[in-house]
RNA sequence: GGUUUCGUGGCCGAGUGGCUAGGCAGCGGUCUGCAAAACCGCGUACAGCGGUUCGACUCCGCUCGAAACCUCCA
């Protein structure tokens, strides 16, 4: 087994072994959400994607710095007022200021991701907070010549550029076909070739966001900030950058670019790149119409989603495909997550449980199987290879499904042999499923204080319904509650009830 | 048209040149007052056609099909 963590990078298209540019610190960017709309289904995916590569590193005991971005200015849109910038144009159909509109929809982001056990990022830098940074880039690639002014816009010359260095080296695009095959579109007429891309744009008059600078009073380009908060935060050259594939072209590829031009070298060491969610084999996306928004997936209120999701459903669901999969989203996949999740949970508690009642079992490190090792150590490591091999999530839950299948097996034999396993067992629990899939037990409140002690009572009324044999007051009971989604499990040593069906 | 990626059993999804993925659903059984859970067992797979190979689902080529990107998008 090869102990050492392997990532894929898009840049070489192969697996690389991770080496950080400055050991024991890592540096990882990631392009974060626009903030002009409600968080979906499809911001869930580079969110868990690359907090599970945070997660992991910090377990590997790097000092990670992570660097996510708001994006709060400079995004264009393209179709009906084009030039104008999303967030403007959003903020003067509800007559507001749009920072404000920004900070609603930043807001909420991170409560929702907050529901889903995001971790937050160390550092959430904000476009618009950067604008003077931009700005000195932008003079940086004038500087060398890799760009020009043209009525008050500065825009990147794609075609110098391509002299000196690849234009098209992360996605594998050939330039004669981006001069000839990029769409015209209107208000383009100032590029000087089609492929290049603005750094500055000169602000229309009714354009309300908008700061001053050497060349007029306008906006930065929408790759630009990437570039600039990248390093400003994490060094001129850093060891991670994520996002989704949608972004590989042009904003990533324009990113490298513009370090390369203002800096003379790229910053960026391996590129990872998540796959889209698909909805009935389409993206999900803003602009498609098809997206569900994560409140809808945690109250149900959509008219594709057949229940709600709990936030904890969500993440187990997207954790169980590789993040360079594309993931189809449908009720049945969704429910098989639930199902899961819930029997790892339950296996989880059966554990805890089987510990606490075996305080002899409390030595870890004695296999019940000398001669090939313990299981438990086995699965440890089974879940490190996995991890290690460009973070393969769906084979750590295989794992996790396989321990669970040995825990109920020594729980209902008794197996006394294998009760030292447990410990370690509870270990490969603890780190794998809780520190660094990040998956937590949905919340408990003072609410469930009461219902457990309301169930308690109601259970041992049925109980002693059940000692005398006076089956039609049990089954009531257990129907009544089954209609409440409350379901009643009877064993040996008495019942136990879970909510759900 | 170009670039990138993919096509695995009822559904979702891993993986490998020869040896069980896993989950959900289904069927049979054990257990149980019944049920649920759990456990045991079972079934339908690697789009098609060629090639390389002792042997390919796994490598190569072609065909068919799908998606993303080429325009803001996670």
């Amino acid at each position: 087994m090869d102990a050492r963590l392997r990532l894929y990078n898009t840049l070489s298209r192969k697996k690389e072994l991770f080496e950080p540019l400055n050991p024991p610190f890592a540096g990882l960017y990631v392009c974060g959400p626009t903030v002009y709309g409600d968080p979906h289904l499809g911001h869930a995916r580079p969110a868990i994607t690359f907090d599970l590569v945070f997660r992991y590193l910090l377990h590997l005991g790097y000092k990670v710095r992570y660097v996510r971005n708001i994006t709060d200015v400079g995004h264009l849109e393209a179709d009906l007022d084009e030039g104008e910038d999303k967030i403007a144009k959003k903020a003067r159909i509800d007559q507001v200021e749009p920072m404000e509109i920004a900070q609603y929809y930043a807001d909420r982001y991170f409560t929702f991701m907050g529901a889903l056990n995001v971790k937050r990022p160390s550092i959430e830098p904000r476009a618009s907070g950067h604008i003077i940074e931009q700005i000195r880039m932008i003079q940086q690639i004038l500087d060398k010549g890799f760009a020009y002014i043209e009525n008050g816009s500065v825009y990147f010359d794609v075609k110098k550029y391509s002299e000196f260095y690849d234009y098209g080296k992360l996605s594998g695009r050939i330039l004669e076909d981006l001069m000839t095959n990029t769409r015209t579109l209107e208000g383009q007429e100032e590029k000087h070739n089609q492929a290049d891309f603005a750094l500055w744009k000169r602000a229309q008059p009714e354009h309300i966001m908008r700061w001053p600078s050497p060349w007029s009073d306008g906006f930065p380009g929408w790759h630009l900030e990437c570039s600039v908060m990248g390093v400003k935060y994490l060094g001129e050259t850093f060891d991670i950058h994520g996002g989704g594939m949608d972004l590989l072209f042009p904003h990533h590829e324009s990113e490298i670019a513009q370090c390369q031009a203002a800096l003379g070298h790229e910053s960026v060491k391996y590129w990872l790149h998540n796959n889209m969610i698909t909805i009935n084999g389409q993206k999900m996306g803003k602009s498609l119409g098809n997206f569900i928004t994560l409140e809808e997936f945690f109250t149900g209120s959509h008219k594709e989603l057949s229940q709600a999701y709990s936030p904890m459903t969500i993440r187990f669901f997207i954790l169980q495909a590789h993040y360079r999969s594309t993931l189809d989203f449908s009720n049945e996949a969704l429910q098989a997550a639930e199902k899961g999740l819930k029997k790892l949970m339950t296996g989880y508690e059966t554990l805890t449980r089987l510990i606490e009642a075996n305080p002899g079992c409390e030595q870890p490190g004695r296999p019940a199987d000398p001669e090939n090792g313990s299981i438990a150590s086995k699965l440890n490591e089974s879940c490190y290879a996995a991890m290690n091999d460009d973070f393969n999530s769906p084979i750590v839950i295989a794992n996790l499904f396989e321990a669970v299948r040995f825990i109920n097996a020594v729980n209902d034999n008794n197996d006394t042999g294998s009760l030292q396993e447990l410990p370690t067992l509870k270990n490969v629990f603890d780190v794998f499923l809780f520190e660094i899939l990040g998956i937590t037990k949905e919340t408990e409140d003072g609410q469930q204080l009461i219902v457990n002690g309301l169930m308690d009572l109601i259970l041992s009324i049925r109980q002693k319904s059940r000692i005398n044999k006076d089956w039609g007051t049990s089954d009531q009971i257990r129907d009544a509650l089954q209609k409440l989604r409350i379901a009643v499990k009877d064993g040996k040593e008495g019942s136990t009830w879970s909510p759900g069906n």
